[in-house]
RNA sequence: GGGCGGUUAGCUCAGAUGGUAGAGCAUCUCGUUUACACCGAGAAUGUCGGCGGUUCGAUCCCGUCACCGCCCA
């Protein structure tokens, strides 16, 4: 016998380890399923499960174990991410609290150190995923900085150099002035700051007191400026084109350039150029050929370009000191307040310092073109829809990608430099040394580059580098391309563009059919969560409380397209209630003898309530099938949450009891076997939800011939029976109308009340006998009398009755002296004017000519017939006012 | 400034080639009839953000405005 409750602490752990010991989770190279392969977004060794993790690993793992079950060999790849910054900045920030750096150690060191720490904690994600559930094929699990994978790294950055897709230039990048290194545009994040814009006087030289004042944010460049820029067409200028401005404090002569990025109506319409330390200004100097000075260290403080007095100065104090000469000298014509956007860098949280420094860099345009045409043309797919146009927009107006770090955990460069500074890029140090004496004729001293990769350089290659390339595997013919990404819309642009980008290079196609984008989790108020807010909802704390299986179900129900998930607990709360009800149910069969029985076909039932529960089954399994196969998580955790609860519990374990507790042996076994069958289907239909707690009732209500998890998807076709329908549902009416009457007019729910039926249509005599029990129980009825005699119905009204209509039928409830005449006649008045609305709502349609004449003539026809069946209710209430009256 | 999404019951959200607006939670009333009080029965609740337009008919389509959120400048 089941316990009362479902204890999902004792049954998750005890499941998990059997799925996974038992090789449940593995996909096989050499089966002839169709292959379905999902790439596990690989999340960071550094890292531990969040809110976020639990819902995209939840919907993709409610995708895998559905492909599982429906006959597919499913491939969910696993496995983490080395995290470059992040975790370098975990190991050094360790090293801190011991008052080292990790130049103190040194590279080698350092990198035993990281190494260090990732075999000790780099587990706990993946451990945690376990917890939820997560059903990837573990023995395949891969990191980026794997053999293999590094590998594929080498490979590709040699093969894209060779094809001049990866270069190396000096260019302006965005510098971290704390970690001291580059980082891309996409990791650096744009902060609005309340700031001043400082208005500086240039004197023009060879003429006395004349100046031209220019506008900057950041005064502190100034020492390292090239030229000032006016518009070509602004007039207040044109005159002082080609002249020069000395430069207060550094005392040099730079020229005064016509430039249309100088725009007039802003500032003063002239502007200073700083080649080296601004993104624009670098285009403006490259455009005049201005000379780039670089005013700054790796520490973002000024060098030895810089006036003596202004040497060795933090970015700040220069721009105080440079203010407060300019103001000295008469030349600061003055400061407003201004609000603009800066640079901060998303991991240090420094302002970010455009610097000039030899860099790698991807051509990511060339790589862009084609991964663009995929989604245009439909071979890689965006669900929703929309997502696509973050994609396009962001594709089409792509920069290079700068992907060289100068920090030391990640993939090495494989570019060594020969004494004079060529270099070779090659996969190993052997080749670099054969190369280099081709290039020198001898031997000479190599030092490789000692930068490492951007760490989405590496997961840039995760569809196929997981999979074995650059060997050909057997599982790389097999499940690249994969079936469907499924991500967070924030990280369309870091990776889901550039595995587009290598796929679709290095293998010849994209690395995935679809693109399933969700949407973040929030808390209830609609707010990100984060530490600071203190907002943040431990899923691992959930799953405590209440179960995995209600965490997953209410994350599935409210992962509805193109919306946040805002998370309220008492949503879990209530999920956990409805793994209660299932268990309860379960429990009810297996008190009551409901045992799978075996050969047991859903079409030979005989019951209308067993025909109807199966084809109310067979109807479920479909709906909550293909609301998966389209993303619709919401649509399917409803679908079956509406099932099992109202439909199975509420009314169909509602209707066999009367046939348990009856004498009709057949029927009763008849109704054991169909309800034994369907909580087995049910156990199926939520096993990708809820995958716990049906394994566990699997196991336990039959002995089974392998675990749930393994089995087919129910596929049950031809079950659908509309009379049936039609029976039940007429059944459900009648039983909901007396109901609710008895609750209006206070009957106590112990009182057993006789029901007569007069006016019931005579093809429905044959329900009335099949159900008699079941609505004399369920409407808690002492008669159920559907052709009582005309006295019988006069004597009950004289008497005091509540009446009804359902349908044809008026349903009449003597109750004596119990009833109050009053208010029984204010109900069923309330219910006539309730009617005569409704009455005349259809006749204004219908007296409109232009409706008539232009509707679809079935829509014409269904208000005739709901005005037919609304008169007929009414006169029957009419007549039921005036019995009443008798009274 | 450009783009995307949202605005439906007190809350969280569904919704339909446009044709009687739904669910869960919360609320209220009643209830221990041998699965379940993490339960059962019943009830109440909406100018479907505003304004225009198209249409016989708009919560749904179009335009516009407002507000909220996000992305990019």
């Amino acid at each position: 016998m089941l316990d009362k409750t479902y204890r999902p602490a004792e049954v998750e752990p005890k499941h998990y380890e059997q799925w996974e010991n038992s090789g449940a989770f593995a996909a096989h190279t050499g089966s002839n399923k169709q292959p379905y392969t999902i790439m596990m977004p690989p999340p960071n060794v550094t890292g531990s499960l969040h809110m976020g993790h639990a819902l995209t690993f939840t919907l993709q793992d409610v995708l895998i174990r559905y492909r599982r079950m429906s006959g597919h060999d499913a491939l969910w790849q696993p496995g983490t991410d080395h995290a470059g910054i992040a975790t370098q900045m975990v190991v050094e920030r360790q090293l801190e609290a011991q008052k080292v750096t990790r130049h103190d150690l040194g590279r080698d060191k350092f990198m035993e150190r990281v190494w260090e720490w990732k075999a000790e904690s780099g587990g706990t994600i993946t451990r945690q995923l376990r917890r939820l559930g997560a059903s990837p094929d573990w023995a395949k699990e891969r990191f980026t900085m794997d053999e293999g994978l590094s590998a594929a790294v080498r490979k590709v950055f040699v093969t894209l150099n060779r094809q001049g897709l990866i270069y190396r230039a000096k260019r302006l990048v965005n510098w971290d002035p704390k970690l001291h290194t580059a980082i891309s545009d996409l990791e650096v994040e744009q902060r609005e700051v309340k700031g001043h814009m400082w208005h500086f006087k240039y004197p023009v030289e060879g003429l006395e007191n004349t100046y031209i004042t220019v506008a900057t944010t950041r005064p502190e460049t100034m020492l390292g400026d090239s030229a000032v820029a006016v518009h070509p067409e602004d007039e207040r200028f044109t005159a002082l084109v080609g002249r020069q401005v000395r430069l207060p404090i550094c005392d040099r002569l730079i020229p005064i350039v016509a430039d249309e990025y100088s725009d007039p109506t802003k500032g003063t319409g002239a502007v200073k150029i700083t080649p080296a330390h601004d993104f624009n200004d670098f285009q403006v100097g490259t455009r005049h050929d201005l000379p780039l000075l670089n005013i700054f260290d790796r520490d973002a403080r000024t060098n030895e370009a810089v006036p003596q007095d202004y040497r060795g100065l933090d970015r700040y104090d220069a721009r105080k000191k440079v203010v407060a000469a300019f103001e000295e000298l008469g030349l600061l014509d003055k400061i407003e307040p201004h609000t603009h956007m800066v640079p901060y860098g998303d991991r240090s949280g420094v302002v970010i310092e455009p610097w000039l420094t030899d860099q790698w860099f991807v051509d990511a345009a060339t790589l862009a073109k084609p991964a663009i045409e995929a989604v245009e043309s439909g071979k890689t797919r965006f669900v929703p829809k929309h997502w696509e146009n973050t994609y396009f927009e962001w594709m089409r107006n792509i920069q290079p990608w700068c992907i060289s770090r100068q920090i030391w955990w990640g993939h090495q460069v494989p570019a060594w430099y020969g004494p004079d500074g060529a270099f070779f890029v090659e996969e190993t140090e052997d080749e670099a040394w054969v190369a280099a004496k081709a290039h020198y004729g001898k031997d000479v001293d190599l030092v490789r580059d000692a930068d490492v990769l951007d760490t989405w350089f590496s997961s840039a290659l995760w569809p196929f580098s997981t999979l074995g390339w650059p060997e050909q595997t057997p599982e790389l013919a097999r499940y690249y391309p994969g079936d469907v990404l499924v991500t967070g819309f924030d990280i369309i642009f870091f990776w889901v563009a550039r595995m587009m980008m290598m796929g679709i290079h290095f293998m010849g196609d994209v690395p995935f059919k679809d693109i399933y984008i969700h949407a973040l989790v929030r808390d209830e108020k609609g707010q990100k969560m984060s530490k600071s807010k203190g907002n943040i909802i431990d899923p691992l704390d959930l799953i405590d409380k209440y179960g995995c299986d209600a965490l997953r179900f209410t994350l599935s129900a409210l992962a509805a397209q193109g919306r946040d998930v805002k998370l309220a607990e008492g949503r879990v709360e209530g999920y956990r209630n409805f793994a209660t009800k299932l268990w309860n149910a379960a429990r009810f069969c297996q008190m009551n003898e409901c045992h799978p029985v075996v050969g047991f076909d859903p079409k030979s039932v005989k019951e209308t309530v067993n025909r109807w529960i199966v084809a109310k089954t067979a109807e479920t399994a479909d709906k909550v099938g293909s609301a998966i196969e389209n993303y619709r998580y919401d649509a399917a955790a409803g679908g079956a949450y509406q099932f099992v609860w109202g439909a199975f519990c509420d009314w169909y374990l509602e209707f066999a009891k009367p046939i348990f507790n009856g004498a009709d042996e057949a029927a009763k076994a008849e109704t054991r076997a169909t309800a034994a069958w369907v909580l087995d289907q049910i156990l199926h239909i939520l096993h990708p939800l809820m995958p716990f707690i049906t394994e566990e009732l699997w196991s336990q209500t039959a002995t089974r011939d392998g675990s749930l998890m393994l089995r087919p998807w129910p596929v049950l076709t031809g079950l659908q029976d509309a009379a049936t329908e039609a029976e039940m549902d007429w059944v459900v009416r009648m039983i909901s109308t007396v109901r609710a009457v008895r609750s209006e007019m206070n009957v106590p729910p112990g009182a057993q009340v006789d029901l007569l039926v007069s006016g019931l249509a005579t093809e429905k005599n044959g329900w009335a006998s099949t159900h008699a029990d079941l609505i004399t129980r369920l409407a808690r009825l002492s008669a159920f009398d559907v052709k009582p005699a005309a006295e019988r119905i006069a004597q009950a009204s004289s008497h005091g009755a509540a009446q009804m209509v359902v349908d044809e039928a008026t349903l009449i409830m003597p109750l004596g002296g119990v009833i109050d005449v009053d208010k029984e006649r204010a109900r069923l008045t309330k219910e006539v004017d309730r009617l005569d609305g409704e009455i005349a709502k259809v006749d204004k349609k219908l007296s409109n000519a232009d409706f008539v004449a232009k509707a679809r003539p079935e829509v014409v026809a269904e208000q005739h017939e709901r005005r037919l069946e609304w008169a007929a209710a009414k006169d029957k209430l009419k007549e039921a006012l005036e019995r009443l009256s008798g009274a």
